[in-house]
DNA sequence: CAACAAAATGACTGTTAGTCATTTTTTATG
DNA sequence: CATAAAAAATGACTAACAGTCATTTTGTTG
């Protein structure tokens, strides 16, 4: 009797559903200019049947989210592959961000939105606590690649492992929120997304190559 | 017969002290859960009459932000001062966020918030503009700190003079708005803001040192 | 004071996220 | 198959709040 089975299939198809009609709205529209009634009328389901499968707006958008770290995480593992060493394997995660804006922008998007989202808000909800679940896997292959990197000598090793990789991690993502939120100061200047960032990219691994006098301290 | 100035007078008064109603209301409640009839009580005055001043409840927001932008430039400029290159007046730039998100929490607050309020929004509006405005000068003041380290030989040249600002400009932002949405990833790695904007610099710093090859190129 | 203008008011509107009593559909049982 | 019970879906409704505007109050001028 896997009727049971059946209902939990049907459910998840229906979850689905309703994140494919979100996607469809929010991506067209914009999250903010949404409206639920309008992601409803997408799904050809009522606004109250949304909210059996979603509790809220922001948690739907979440899910969407969630699907876009999820092909991130794809096409930053493909890209870590066949790295020479640490440093360079660091670039690639950096590449694999440009990678996927270029690929992906309507995630992209997403994510961006997520990451400049609680900013000003003093209570930690719920949402709060999942989106930096959220982020936890991206964070660890970045430590992965750091110790890897220092154990190779391709990258110093007298900071941190995670006052690095967390500083790291907020210049990226910020430089990426940075520049959707402020696009016309880069346009004025005539600097596209990718030359941000490989500007960036550059810059830290000038700043993270092992110095001379360090070379000496093998540990 | 100064009527028309005593007048303007008021008005520029009466519009101050909305603004202080308006900080009074937000920072203590937060941005999104203020509302427009909190700010009117606070400001005995009411609604009708703040919109008389105010075109909309962001525009108030920004108004007090252009507060924080102008508190802000005084400790830069403060900081610049008796730093012997420009290598140092950059990290004092730098240092002058610490401490000015130290000294005026709020206002800093309300400067990170509209760094990263234009996230996912498609069509540039009125704010949009305002906004950039409001990050021309200090822009600015990276931009001519950038120009003396060059000159003196205290930072790299190989670098295209807009490509590096908007970078390290994008970079700094970027850091504190991830910071103050994401806290709690770097409460769990034990990294607090002084130690993620200190680390940041001396990264940069590092990367910005000229090369050895770069001295011998005196242009 | 009367006529006019400027400033202020607060009841009202429009919009939308989220709710919940009611209806419809599906499943279990004799 | 009939019927009771459970599950799923509905959409009219509420609450909240930004922003408006016809009306009232205050100030100015001759």
């Amino acid at each position: 009797m896997g009727i049971a089975e059946r209902k939990e299939r049907e459910r998840e198809q229906r979850q689905q559903d309703i994140i494919n009609a979100g996607e469809q709205v929010f991506f067209s529209k914009g999250y903010e200019t949404s409206t639920m009634d309008d992601v409803a009328e997408q799904a050809e389901l009522s606004k109250g049947t949304l909210y059996l499968y979603f509790q809220s707006k922001d948690e739907l958008h979440f899910a969407i989210m969630e699907r876009g770290m999820a092909i991130l995480m794809r096409v930053m593992e493909k890209r870590m592959s066949n790295m020479k060493n640490g440093r360079e394997t660091l670039r690639g995660l950096g590449l694999a961000l440009v990678e996927f804006s270029n690929r992906y922008p309507d995630y992209f998007n997403s994510l961006i939105f997520f990451q400049a989202r609680d900013v000003g808000q003093q209570n930690l909800n719920e949402s709060k606590v999942k989106s930096f679940m959220a982020n936890r896997n991206s964070l660890t292959l970045l430590n992965e690649t750091l110790i890897r990197g220092m154990e190779d000598g391709s990258i110093r090793k007298d900071i941190p492992l995670a006052e690095l990789s967390t500083t790291l991690w907020a210049q990226m993502m910020g430089i990426l929120v940075i520049y959707s939120a402020k696009k016309m100061v880069f346009d004025l200047h005539s600097v596209n997304r990718e030359q941000l960032v490989n500007r960036h990219l550059d810059l830290i691994r000038d700043a993270l190559i092992p110095s001379r006098k360090e070379d000496s301290d093998h540990a």
